[in-house]
DNA sequence: TGTACATCAGTGAACGCGCGTTCACTGATGTAC
DNA sequence: TGTACATCAGTGAACGCGCGTTCACTGATGTAC
């Protein structure tokens, strides 16, 4: 919801501008994605002088970053809740299963449901291991690469995934997903119906469980 | 390479201004991707008034649809390039196989090492039924996403792969060779060491094999 | 408790940039007679 | 073969836009005495 701030009744001192600036961003790469997170359009939505925003950010760059990892962390928190709705029954190899593709459909549900953040959250890339603790994290504090690599953990635990192949799994399960996303979203694939939507889904996830 | 054009002996007629114009923009979009194909900028390398482009061009998406599907093309041609120097033995089963790993080995080769022209390939995305023919496809007019069909239409044909799972195998090794380029040059894992890299796709690609 | 002052967090004008697009123009080419 | 003229493909100035960044400033807050 963008709206206009009341900038008459405003105080000079706004008390928590960071916060409303990340606010504010996250609004606009919304229908967006990144290339509307400008210091300029953030300020005016957050109702502030642009030049104000350089007392929080050091430049538009730092700006971007926190969005990036809001919005990372939005994936990861949709990963999550989307696992914990698996119900368990008492096989353990069969939860382990549904959690994995549970992972992998919340992934494509939120690029889907949410574009413009999802293209956020891969708009500003690290390596892996740039990643702070908490920065674009889930409730549990894993981001979604950490929480692939736990459903991973899981099918060894339980015997579904031999030990010798979890080495690298991450990357076939996550560049599935993700490509699937991205063709979705922003590629070829974008005018797929719905129903044929499901379908790739669907294949994309029997194809990276029977091949693990 | 990028030269600097004599404007003082060219003729007030350039000849082939179109084909100039996206020769240009092929090469800004080397370095930089689609964001660096702009009107003023490309008529800048070619030498030429950045108005005159508006003889060629409707706009400056159209120039960009042109870059696109010569980015497309050049994709289209690697692929079957890599696909015909696989060696040929008796086993039609193993030339089956080698001929899609091939073909998934040049997606990501060809992202890698020309990251700018891959994401230009993909700027302007366009449904599956809306490539004219000719458009983005190689030298035997078949474009990217058509010649991995081929392969999976030969995985069938030599009986390596079952009809009924012939349907939507597309979206599955696309996604997956698709999601590790995207993820290699932009993403999370684009700082990974080349050999981690090639790990990475050869457990995409034998994950994908395997899965089907 | 009151006052001087440092510090902090805003403002708004300005700079310089590159972009897409339009428009009246002009130089070169080709065609009709 | 020569000339008038239409057509085509360029030019360059101009408009308006939004951007990131800097800077001198000012209003509000908190602290020391």
């Amino acid at each position: 919801m963008l709206e206009i701030v009341d900038t008459v009744n405003m105080p000079y001192h706004h008390g928590s501008l960071r916060a409303a600036l990340i606010d504010a961003a996250v609004e606009l790469a919304r229908p967006e994605g990144p290339e509307a997170v400008g210091l300029r359009a953030v300020s005016r939505l957050a109702g502030v002088s642009h030049s104000a925003a350089y007392r929080h950010f050091e430049d538009r760059d730092a700006l971007l970053r926190a969005v990036c990892e809001r919005c990372m962390s939005r994936l990861a928190v949709l990963m999550e809740t989307r696992v914990d709705e698996v119900s368990a029954p008492d096989d353990r190899r069969q939860v382990a299963w549904a959690r994995l593709n549970a992972t992998g459909r919340a992934y494509v549900e939120f690029a889907l449901g949410e574009p413009g953040w999802f293209r956020t959250a891969f708009a500003v890339p690290r390596a892996l291991d740039h990643f702070s603790p908490g920065e674009g994290s889930g409730r549990s504090g894993l981001d979604p690469y950490q929480l692939l690599g736990a459903r991973l953990d899981e099918l060894v635990d339980v015997g579904s995934l031999p030990p010798e192949r979890r080495e690298g799994a991450e990357y076939a399960a996550w560049s599935a997903v993700h490509g699937l996303a991205t063709l979705l979203i922003d590629g070829p694939l974008r005018d797929l119906a719905p129903s044929q939507r499901d379908g790739a889904l669907e294949v994309v996830l029997r194809v990276v469980a029977s091949g693990l």
